[in-house]
This record gives C-alpha cells, sequence and structure tokens, in this order.
DNA sequence: ATACCAAAATGAATATTATTCAGTTAGAGT
DNA sequence: ACTCTAACTGAATAATATTCATTTTGGTAT
C-alpha cells in the first residue's frame, strides 16, 4: 500500500522521534548534559530506556540531534524575521535582533553546542547552514551598492556572531534582559556609522545632538538682538 | 616550629595539589568534560582516586580548579606581553595578538571554561579578573585622551572578547593557524571605526561637557545684554 | 478474518565510573 | 621512641549509560 496519501507507520516514528528530542531538548536545558539521565528523558518521553538508543547511537548523538534541530529551526526562524526587500542595515539590525533575543530566550540550548569537542564533522551542519544568512546578507548589500565591494565578509562575521554571543553571556552573568544597544553598538561598527540611527532612541529621548542643535539655534538668535553686538 | 622558613607539609600539599591540576588539565583537554576518568586522572597524578577527592569536592569542582588556574595564568602571561609605555592601539594589538594566540594554542581547555552552567558564581571569578586587562588599557586611553571620551568600554569589550573567541573557533573548524588579519581587522573596528577618527565622533556626539561649555558661553553672552540688567 | 513476519519497543541485566569510607601510613610535636 | 592527627589508600558502593533477550505491534498475504 504505498501509494496511501498518509504513511500512517513513518509518521508514527518520526512522532516518537520528535518526542524524545522534545523530552532531550528538556532535561538537557535543565540539567546539563551530565546531569540529565537518560531514564528522565526516556520518561519524559513515555518511551522506555532502550527505545532511545533505537532513535539515537548513545548520549551524545541525542545530544547532537537536539543542537542540530535547534539550529535547524533558528535559520527558518531567521529567514522569517528579515524583509529581504529593506536595506542591508535594517536587515542586518533585525538578523542582530533576531538571534540575541532568540540565543538569550533559549541560553541553555546554546551553551550545548560547543561543549566538549563535537566528534564529528558534521554535528556543526546546521549551525554552518545558519552562519550563511548572515553571509548571504553581506554579499547582497555588496551587490546593490550598499556596502564596499572590499567588505571583508569573513572577519565580519566572526564579528557578528562572537560580539552577540559574548554579550549575551554577559547579559545573562548580570541577570540582565534584552537590550537594544547591543546591536545598534555592532551594527555602528560593521556598516558605515552614519547609516544607523537608531531610530527608538531618537524618538523616545532627545539626544545630546538634538539639545546642542537646540543650543545652538538659541545662540544665533541671541547674536541678532540689536544690542548683542 | 612555626618560624621554619620553608614549610615543608606546606610545600607538600601544593606540589601534590599542582600534581592532580595538571593532570586533570591534560586528561580534560585530552577527553572532554565527560570522556575524561577520574581514575585515569588519579594515575597520572600518581595518587589514589580517594586522594583527588580530599582535594576537590568532585569531579566538576576539580575542573573549576583546572579552568581557574587557566585564567589566572593567562591574565599573568597577558600583564606580561602587554607594554604599558606603548599608545593605546599597540597595546590592545599586543593583547589581541597574546589572546588569540593562547586560546587557539590552548584550545580544548579554553572550551571546557563555558561548559554547562557554571554552578558558583565564583566559577567565573578568573575569569572576569582576565577581562579586566580590556578594561584598564581602554580607560586609560581615554584617561589619555587617545580615545574619545564616550568610548563605550563595556560594548566594545563583548565585541573584543567575542570576536577573538569566535574567530579561534572559525579557525580550528578550518585547521588554520594563528591569523594576524583576525586581529588587524578587529583593531580597525574598535580604534578607529574606518573614518571615524577619535575627532568626528566627538563632532557627532557632544558631550555634557561640550554642552554645558555652549551653555556657559551662551550665559557670557547673555550678561552682556544691555536689557539684561 | 487469520496467520505470519519483521520492525519496533520493552525493561531487566550488565558495564562503566563517580564517589565514599573503613582502614593504613607518615610525620610533626613531645 | 611515642603519640596523635592529618594525609592517603583502594576496595566497596551507588548511580547511570548501554545492551540484549524477550515481547508487542501492525502491516501483508492467504
Amino acid at each position: 500500500m504505498a501509494s496511501t496519501p498518509r504513511n500512517t507507520t513513518r509518521e508514527r516514528l518520526e512522532a516518537k522521534d520528535s518526542a524524545i528530542l522534545d523530552a532531550a531538548e528538556r532535561i538537557f536545558a535543565q540539567a546539563g548534559f551530565d546531569g540529565a539521565k537518560i531514564a528522565d528523558i526516556a520518561r519524559a518521553a513515555s518511551v522506555a530506556e532502550g527505545t532511545v538508543y533505537l532513535y539515537y547511537k548513545n548520549k551524545r548523538d541525542l545530544l547532537a540531534g537536539v543542537v542540530g534541530r535547534f539550529w535547524s529551526q533558528l535559520t527558518l526562524g531567521a529567514e522569517a524575521a528579515i524583509n529581504k526587500e529593506a536595506s542591508t542595515t535594517d536587515q542586518l539590525e533585525q538578523f542582530a535582533h533576531y538571534h540575541l533575543q532568540s540565543i538569550l530566550d533559549q541560553f541553555d540550548v546554546v551553551s550545548l553546542t560547543y561543549r566538549a569537542q563535537p566528534q564529528k564533522d558534521q554535528d556543526l551542519d546546521q549551525v554552518r547552514e545558519y552562519v550563511k544568512v548572515f553571509d548571504r546578507i553581506m554579499r547582497q548589500g555588496v551587490d546593490r551598492g550598499e556596502l564596499p565591494p572590499h567588505t571583508p565578509i569573513g572577519h565580519l562575521r566572526d564579528v557578528f556572531f562572537g560580539t552577540l554571543e559574548f554579550s549575551s553571556r554577559t547579559l545573562k552573568l548580570r541577570g540582565r534582559p534584552y537590550d537594544h544597544s547591543v546591536v545598534t553598538n555592532l551594527l555602528s561598527l560593521i556598516v558605515a556609522p552614519d547609516q544607523v540611527t537608531p531610530a527608538r532612541l531618537e524618538a523616545t529621548t532627545p539626544s545630546n545632538q538634538d539639545l546642542m542643535q537646540k543650543l545652538e539655534s538659541i545662540q544665533r538668535q541671541l547674536k541678532q538682538l540689536p544690542s548683542a553686538n
């Protein structure tokens, strides 16, 4: 019955795989790799311990599954969060915002990514895929002429992801929530400074620039007073 | 006999502690946290398994000891590698060079640092101490007038360490050796962000000092008005 | 509908290690 | 030399990852 539209067997297997990954993600994030017990994960997924080993060779392989799925989903979310019609600067800001928010939100899962030496080469495939989102934006920016042709994309990629990851650690360590100034500051380094206008900030609180302009305007008016000269 | 210059007992204990840390560092770096067996570490340190537990509460605590010592030594090395008389830019380059080279060289030990959730707050104390080296250079740069007064040191610190850490991962992943262009590129962002000289930065974002000067200037003008009374 | 078979699932048994602890050794002070 | 304690030992214990002999399930053919 190969032509039946719904392959119930495969569906059942995928559902079970998914349940195991869900449970593993939860337990790993909560207890860390060592603290997580296969028995707990199996129970949370409503399967026997042995069943876990039908889907994943061992605990480490299970972790790789969790991490791989996480970054894979993050890639999808990023594509959705970025407006491909927007300017390069705006796309970068959208991506940086999405990335920082996501890794703060799921800090524990992210932390599992680089734990110990990833065994296999393909263990980081999904991360590589995610990173390519940045490369695409930058290449498009160069093509469009919004970035100089010699832009060192490789270097800036390390700056982009490295800074956001380190910032997320700093924020977590200090118990602070998402902070957009991290994104603004980063962008001011990566793209030409005059292209980055902290629109939100400008709207809410007048900058020193605004104050200075106002003062200069007042001063000009003063100079025009008849007796002032 | 408390006045004897050499306290042999203490010395013996410290030597043993050191031997255990040496062995642990080697085994942890080689096999990762999970892969490292206490039995192996004990054998490599020439002590019984039980002895390890006289010095460290458990395996995780032992890891914290290894990581703490590593960063502590890195701090000493950094102080030595930086010429305090040099310009801020040069000091930053020296530090960046030292840092990247060190973390590449001892990549496996560095990787152990952020593994899983550091349990205690003080687990990262030595890392904090290390990070302060950057802050000191930057503050000195501002004091000397080599950096604009409003340099966002906190943000730039995340950029500095985040970028170098991520770059080290990129290089390792590709089997590449130390690459100084990483340092050069990073510095061009931090110190002289593409034609944004300190002067220009000052011009674009007036400080409160600037504002105060402007106000005082206005005030002087006002006093000269005849009708001002 | 029933029988059959392979795939899927189970969980008790096994293997591997972290951790403990009852017993031993060493060395500082008297 | 004797004592007493701190340091050390390694076999015993406990926790838990992994295996595997057995059972269950569900699709397919008759």
